[in-house]
DNA sequence: GTGAAAGCGCTAACAA
DNA sequence: TTGTTAGCGCTTTCAC
């Protein structure tokens, strides 16, 4: 039912070369005829010709599809992302190959040498975290290559991040500034440079404003909700039970509310919680949700400028770009001000 | 850095048939000696080689990806359908190019277009369903596909549903038994199967229980936040307000909220509310949502194993399945009880 | 047991 | 202005 070049070559009577010229928008180059370029055009649909991309792609050792590897496509974050980026790569011409690691590196690995296989022109990955090895191996082949939301300290790549320092220093600043100084945090992932941002600005807030940091409140370990669930369990039967939460990721707060609910507790009354991630429903909780919020169509659209930028450019030696994006407070109700209740 | 098959059988001395053979384990099927075998293979090792998916792929007419035309991967339902759907295909041995039509009929069509080009062995199409050509033409040239949480009447196709009709009947059927009688419903995109049947349900559930019809409650064009929040807001200025609400998608939800706490109303108390679509965060809502849940792995690994099926299939004359699913209510809080009141 | 060679559909250097 | 041809990396038939 579909055709090729030749087909259309010998329905033309023309060669395949030319063919290939016009169909490819080549004509003025080759200053072809218009009535070579018509009779081909008109018999390419008449034929219903489709390019082979694989043939193309062989040839031109370039694909145009990207490869875009992540660890949850189910994750709100990750989706909301994982659209910008496939809308603003199907309108630069290219397509996208999405992976899901599951946050399993064995399986990041396995996922980036398919795509490499597949011959990929370029990579947006957003790392597990926990070892770059692989990564690495990509850089010093010079694969075009972006790192999005989670990056190596120790590897000079193109990246796009939030300010993970801040926004964590940010939200636990905004609950001392309500009183609270029992303030445990929920982490992710261990030993990624994510989750060592984020307990860095956490300890750095408690420091500056003299309170001491308590080993019992640094809890976590994953971006489940099972993790959020178990940890926030744990907190809320310690002895001393810390007056406010700071969940480090939105799956993490879902079960931390998990918990809380099934605990009979109320947030802000009882506990009072901020997160990491903004979500759509984040204001029509029970008790609408203080968080910071990430800029992720911004996130997005980086990562692919950054990406086509590195793809389009032939020396190999161009600088890596590190865009580092400032997350936001977003003030709702699921805090209690403390110091009210202390005059009271 | 990387090899290819003419460097390893230069490197081992031994022809590239050979090498090809070995590197594909068809050993046995050519009587490889072991000794030939293991210095191909750590060759193939030392060399890094790393087979050209493309080259394969032009060669055997078979690429190892499918297609996922997804509306907006953004959505939690379809972002969850799309982890299941990249896992089970992953394991199976394939990679997903997934392409995002935001509910454009043109996009969806540029897009499989697109795929068709890359060569895709086959397709997992939610479509956006007001149109149905494109999609037959794929049928009729025989290309393995399936149709998820969306079909068409007219085309017998692989698909994968949910029993729409019988959601929206028990959805609305909840609600008349909890005494509602002024029901009205928002739903998603016009003209096309699942809003049909999620209309049909509704009605014929008003109808089963003596209640009329009233257009005015009934209305919504699309899945947009914006959708949900406009009708919304529209059915709350009515003159005779309906008591209840049945939101037939989640965005459509999200928008919901955010209308009736604008107008500073108490879901239940003031305004009834059922959603089809169940989340993650319905239990922790200010009103715990009452939804219908969906069954969506399923949906999802059913999809790919469906679409393994054909692809596996060289008869062009498989029976097409079409498999539809039980949605569950899922009773939460956020409808009040009529009843009660009315006795009071 | 192993190799030579054709060809998948396409592009581009070279020729005319 | 158009055609001839080599070759991208791979599989597989046929030959030995």
């Amino acid at each position: 039912m579909t055709s090729k070049l030749a087909d259309i070559a010998e329905y033309t009577g023309l060669s395949i070369s030319t063919v290939s010229r016009v169909v490819n928008g080549h004509t003025r180059k080759y200053r072809i005829s218009d009535k070579t370029k018509d009779l081909i055009l008109s018999a390419a649909n008449e034929l219903n010709y489709r390019p082979n991309a694989l043939a193309r792609g062989l040839r031109l050792k370039k694909s145009h599809s990207i490869g875009l590897v992540v660890p949850d496509i189910s994750n709100p974050f990750f989706a909301f992302v994982t659209r910008i980026i496939q809308n603003y790569a199907h309108s630069s011409g290219y397509s996208l190959i999405v992976c899901n690691t599951d946050e399993s590196i064995d399986s990041e690995k396995e996922q980036i040498e398919l795509l490499l296989s597949k011959g990929v022109d370029g990579f947006i990955i957003m790392p597990v975290g926990i070892e770059s090895a692989h990564i690495e191996e990509l850089l010093k082949e010079n694969y075009p290559m972006v790192l999005l939301d989670r990056c190596f300290e120790s590897l000079n790549t193109n990246s796009v991040l939030v300010d993970n320092y801040m926004g964590s220093y940010t939200a636990t600043e905004h609950l001392i500034s309500l009183g609270h100084r029992d303030i445990a945090i929920i982490l992710g992932l261990k030993n990624t440079y994510t989750t060592n941002e984020r307990l860095r600005g956490y300890k750095k807030a408690l420091e500056d404003h003299n309170i001491i940091v308590n080993s019992n409140y640094i809890v976590g370990k994953d971006y489940r909700i099972e993790n959020g669930y178990i940890e926030t369990k744990f907190l809320l039967n310690l002895e001393t039970r810390p007056s406010a939460i700071f969940t480090t990721s939105d799956l993490i707060t879902v079960g931390a509310l998990k918990a809380i609910y099934e605990e009979n507790l109320k947030i802000s009354e009882d506990i009072s919680i901020v997160a990491f991630d903004d979500s759509e429903f984040a204001p029509f909780l029970k008790s609408p949700l203080t968080a910071i919020r990430q800029p992720k169509e911004i996130m997005g659209e980086m990562a692919v400028k950054l990406l086509l930028a590195d793809i389009n450019s032939n020396k190999s030696d161009l600088e890596k770009s590190k865009i580092v994006l400032k997350p936001k407070l977003i003030i709702r109700e699921s805090v209690s001000d403390k110091r009210v209740l202390a005059v009271i």
